[in-house]
DNA sequence: GTCTATTTTGGTTTATAATGGAATAGGAGA
DNA sequence: TCTCCTATTCCATTATAAACCAAAATAGAC
């Protein structure tokens, strides 16, 4: 069974909550926590990840080295742009609205897509273009090993 | 769960006063003690720090050798642009006026920023700025990636 | 040194927002 | 068609934030 995966379109209520799909509620809960942790990406949009992923993602990107203010820049990073969430008896999740205006999350119907190891809330416009994007890397890519095999 | 996290909004009193979000009360008083270090950062904004957290920055920056007027410059650094300051039993903080007007802080609304280890109190238009610079930095290194992986 | 005025501090109240839960309605599958 | 699962809406409770007020402390004038 993948986990993580699929599209699924969600509708925030009043007070920034979405119902999780069963599927991907299962996905979470089966790490054992239900704490989550939302994380703005560069990308533009919000991932959100079983506390364990997010923490090897953390660990990554350490710097360990460095000037002071290197060292506050990377924290403030992940400082700033997530923060941990609890996923209700029923399946809600609260996004705080601060991390949905930086995202340009604010309607209320948005996409929420899976990528393996966790979800991304995305705005349906930049989604278009991120799979734009996607795409042309990938036949890009088809194209060059193409070439080399020429 | 994650310390010292997110984004949030803060309104100052007419006293310099301000409450804080019930969540980072506890992640302060967590630390057994309701003092906290108020620090001027160079970056332009105050970072709030449980004391513990302070002593560990200030002995990392500290110049152990060096001429004696080097020394007393650091010393005073860290004397001049940080004070200590009691949580109250309501949860609010008094950031002293001459701190406030040395970082752009004059105005009521401002926002508190997560840094892992501490909050940050920003300028909501130089927190855009800074913002800027953070995303730049990780998308940077985003690409940086992409490039190795070709 | 005492009195007064002003600022600061601590606390209370009230309005607003967030949360948890339940009920209803819609859809899918048997 | 019936049943079960899911989604959405609504409501009640709780929590939070802002404003307000009173007491205390500080500073200044006389």
């Amino acid at each position: 069974m993948l986990e993580f995966s699929g599209q699924y379109n969600i509708t925030f209520d009043q007070s920034g909550r979405f119902k999780l799909p069963p599927r991907i509620l299962s996905d979470y809960l089966g790490k054992g926590s239900s704490e989550v942790v939302v994380y703005c990406l560069p990308e533009g949009c919000l991932g959100i990840y079983p506390l364990e992923v997010w923490q090897a993602m953390r660990a990554d990107a350490l710097v360990l080295d460095g000037g002071s203010m290197l060292r506050r820049r990377e924290m403030r990073r992940f400082g700033a742009l997530s923060v941990s969430v609890l996923i209700t008896k029923q399946g809600r999740l609260t996004i705080p609205a601060s991390f949905r205006e930086v995202c340009g999350l604010s309607d209320s119907q948005q996409l929420l897509i899976g990528s393996e190891v966790g979800m991304e809330i995305w705005n349906p416009a930049q989604w278009e273009v991120e799979l734009a994007i996607v795409n042309k890397y990938s036949i890009d890519k088809g194209l060059e090993e193409l070439d080399k095999k020429e």
